[in-house]
DNA sequence: GATAGAAGATATGGAAACCATATAATACGA
DNA sequence: TCGTATTATATGGTTTCCATATCTTCTATC
């Protein structure tokens, strides 16, 4: 029998890993946590103005500019004239060091791929909706912080 | 047909979430994203020596003492001499505060509980399994990096 | 045993990051 | 049009991070 708090645990143990593995990539990359953060929320949501990115993530807007110079500096990012309000900047993410972050998540690509291979279509839609489900109660716990 | 990099991406948001949602956790109790990781592997691991934890996270020995006197005087942990090795320092988790964190993460177990409990036994297996597989890769991606 | 080198943790000082506040530019409602 | 709100950033002080040095203790070799 398998528990609910097996996995919680296995789900915490999960998170703390992949940490781990993200704070090594982003260590050859240059990038501390909290810019690599703001990059991937940058990447997945599109282009989007600082303040909502400190909303998100609940930085200082003053911390927001720091990382945000250094994901300009390093060439991660482009700040960019919000057209509709001149005070507004909005905040691109470019493409050009993509492959560098792919290579060195290519192990655990691979990995993953190599999981997921055994598994039949109907438990791949089994474990897709689980974690669906999983990153919606995470968003909805914090924000009912 | 669920393909694998939707998975995958799944699992990217996933993480991206919970570690909002730790960061914000971790905010209410002055606990900054390093001090909480370290916490947690320490809570994990059992008591262990600063030099072990600081190979762990990859963080500089310096940084880690300064890491365990932010935690000692947080009340999070304490440390004690290693007996059989008077240079060293074996850090122990401390049990007084873990009811805040419990409460803290409440409405995220909470949530879990009422998502884990539509599955059925076998269903529960297979997640659990997934979700192991995916973290030994994650260590080994990380080691082999 | 004695000794040289290694290992463990921490002190010190300089660099970097974070945050509160102030500032400048722009938008928007009365 | 004027006053207030909003957006991003500059500035200064505090905190954190890290490289090096230091002190203690362990261990291998003589």
């Amino acid at each position: 029998m398998v528990s609910i708090s097996s996995i919680q645990d296995a789900l915490r143990a999960l998170t703390a890993q992949v940490s781990l593995l993200n704070q090594e990539v982003g260590g050859r990359l240059d990038l501390r946590p909290v810019d690599r953060d703001c990059l991937y929320l940058i990447s997945q949501h599109g282009p989007m103005a600082p303040s909502a990115l400190a909303r998100l993530t609940g930085l200082h807007p003053a911390t927001m500019t720091g990382v945000l110079d250094r994901l300009e500096k390093g060439g991660w990012i482009a700040r960019e004239r919000d057209p509709g309000d001149r005070r507004a900047v909005l905040i691109r993410p470019l493409g050009d060091r993509v492959p560098e972050i792919v290579s060195l998540y290519a192990g655990m690509t691979r990995a993953l791929d190599g999981i997921l291979d055994r598994y039949s279509p109907e438990e791949r839609a089994l474990i897709l909706d689980f974690l669906t489900q999983v990153t919606d109660a995470a968003a909805t716990a914090k924000d009912s912080l």
